[in-house]
DNA sequence: TTTCTCTATCGTATATTTACGATGAACGAT
DNA sequence: ATCGTTCATCGTAAATATACGATAGAGAAA
């Protein structure tokens, strides 16, 4: 794009468009519920069950981790990821309050 | 990217991650809101209040459009948009699914 | 019919995303 | 100290997304 416009829209606005971004790829909600299902929260766990290459899972974990709806915890060579509750809580609220508000035509 | 492996992933995963693209842009997210708060539902209206040009605004309605969470419907020259209220309730209902699966560590 | 308005689409430029192999940094084990 | 394991990051290639001006098409209005 020439040049992004959106700064020019409300903060509320641009963080939800950010959150569904995180979500707007299969692997990255698939994670999501990995993170949940699995006792194991290894990054190479992720790996072995996705179709994905280990850099490429990183980079999503990278993604779902910016947004913060994720956390990520060194434990020794290995690192333990796990979902952030508070921060899916909020995404949860901040999207269903859109929805509700906008409802019908 | 060189070669996509979004077919890698459930039905399920794959539609969830299109609403939530289709989301992810805060013009998105304010096209949304204005359809539901404008009486009127014209694109030239939607133009006059987003910073963004006519062509522009056309091509985030298409995405809006593609993923069914709006319709389109030709009024003489104009074209009247409006959310289309059973496909945001799947998508909501959806959403509320996973988040609610995902919810801990 | 000519003109005007409205909107979609085309063409194009630039930015971002997705994907992977290769490399590097951190740590445990030998 | 060296080696193997684990993961992030770099470099890179290709696909997609974002944005705009220009144009085309459909219909109202003159």
């Amino acid at each position: 794009m020439a040049v992004s416009k959106k700064e020019e829209f409300t903060q509320e606005e641009i963080w939800l468009a950010d959150v569904a971004k995180s979500l707007s790829h299969p692997a990255r909600i698939k994670i999501l519920k990995m993170l949940n299902e699995m006792n194991s929260c290894m990054v190479g766990s992720l790996v072995d069950k996705l179709p994905l290459a280990q850099a490429t899972v990183s980079q999503h974990l990278k993604e779902l981790k910016r947004v913060g709806l994720i956390d990520g915890e060194i434990d020794g060579p290995k690192v333990c990821y796990c979902v952030n509750t508070k921060a899916l809580a909020k995404a949860k609220s901040a999207l269903d309050k859109l929805f509700n508000k906008i409802g019908c035509c």
